[in-house]
DNA sequence: ATAAATATATACCGATCGGTATATTGACAG
DNA sequence: CTGTCAATATACCGATCGGTATATATTTAT
């Protein structure tokens, strides 16, 4: 509880900008939510938009953290990561707060590509589809990236449709893809027929 | 161009509640929009957030016939229309004008559950997921609703990431998947060790 | 103890928000 | 010609938006 005032701020606005949408909340609202006053708000931040890029950053930066200690805690063979990484996603979605990825709703509220809020956003998918990348290559995928922007879809998909409709089963669903697309991509079967059209791998 | 004023009137909201989002349009931008007034539009509709409504539900109907129509018009075979689904989604995705699904980007913007502007964008996948449920019976899929989920995940994620970050190339991985499970999800192939796993139908 | 730095309280700014009141214009029907 | 009705123009409402000015209180360091 030895938070700075300038973290209490960030935090209270994280919640909030989450919880409600960045554009549907404002900064009197994140000041009395911080217990403090938008004066010590605004010696911290330049503006509302500074803040939201702080909020976005911090996001970017705990959520791949925490997403690859939970990943590491539940398997240690890059085959089994690859697949723990969506009953991390299943688990993180269970929970009574999940609202969506912050960073797609960012993404929807400030539509311009050219927009800082936008920009963030799109990097954090890069990084995250890099690290699962990553594991794709220690698995020994014939197409680590294409595998990985294949998975990346599911889990994005996956976020996207149990916002809309809670408790779907969007992740156990993503995950029983993941587990075909994962072999197709390990494994060159002899006599498929999709082997010579879905693998140009484009890195 | 006959257009009645009310038609008028949801057109401009229409365009900029998809362009720049629900709540960055002000009223009174959507009535310059439509070389009109605050006065007619709320003649015409109760509140914002009815004009709101009115947009999402138009905008349902409006997509969904014609994506049924686009895709009828690339395939005759269930089998086929199934993967045309991905290359109208593509070329949906590539006018300079997309920015994303309305509805993803209206659950966004209205997190709350209960919120009528997310029940109805909610409702819209239901219904794009039946559709493609309905393809996946008609090609003899073994598990239909789970395979539709499973293709649903993977058009939006790849709608969500190519809103992130345009050019990507997102739809056509995403049909990529796609054969790979409408392949498994039809053909049980013997020696698969998966086929035991990823199958167990939920209906 | 005192000066300096930090935080609070409060009132205010112009702009915009969603929504309304009122009065005027225009077209069309009897 | 006149009454009706749809549409416009314009000004206004209270509330909230992001952001600031000013003055007071509370810490902290010397």
């Amino acid at each position: 509880m030895s938070l700075t005032l300038q973290e209490k701020i960030l935090q209270a606005a994280s919640e909030l900008f989450y919880s409600q949408g960045i554009r549907a909340t404002g900064v009197d609202a994140i000041a009395k939510a911080a217990n403090t006053t938008k004066m010590s708000l605004y010696k911290y931040f330049l503006s509302k938009d500074d803040l939201v890029l702080a909020f976005l950053r911090k996001r970017d930066e705990d959520f791949r953290l925490w997403f690859v200690d939970q990943v590491n805690a539940k398997a240690d063979m890059p085959n089994a990561k690859l697949l723990a990484v969506f009953d991390v996603i299943g688990e993180w979605m269970a929970v009574p707060e999940f609202r969506g990825c912050a960073f797609i709703n960012a993404a929807a509220e400030f539509p311009i590509e050219g927009n800082p809020m936008h920009q963030v956003s799109s990097e954090f998918y890069d990084h995250f589809r890099n690290y699962i990348a990553d594991l794709a290559v220690q698995c020994g995928s014939r197409s680590p990236k294409n595998l990985a922007q294949q998975l990346s879809l599911l889990i994005e998909g996956a976020i996207v449709s149990e916002q809309m409709k809670r408790h779907s089963g969007s992740a156990e669903q993503a995950k029983q893809a993941a587990i075909v697309l994962i072999e197709t991509s390990l494994n060159n079967m002899p006599g498929n027929s999709l082997s010579s059209t879905n693998t140009q791998e484009q890195q």
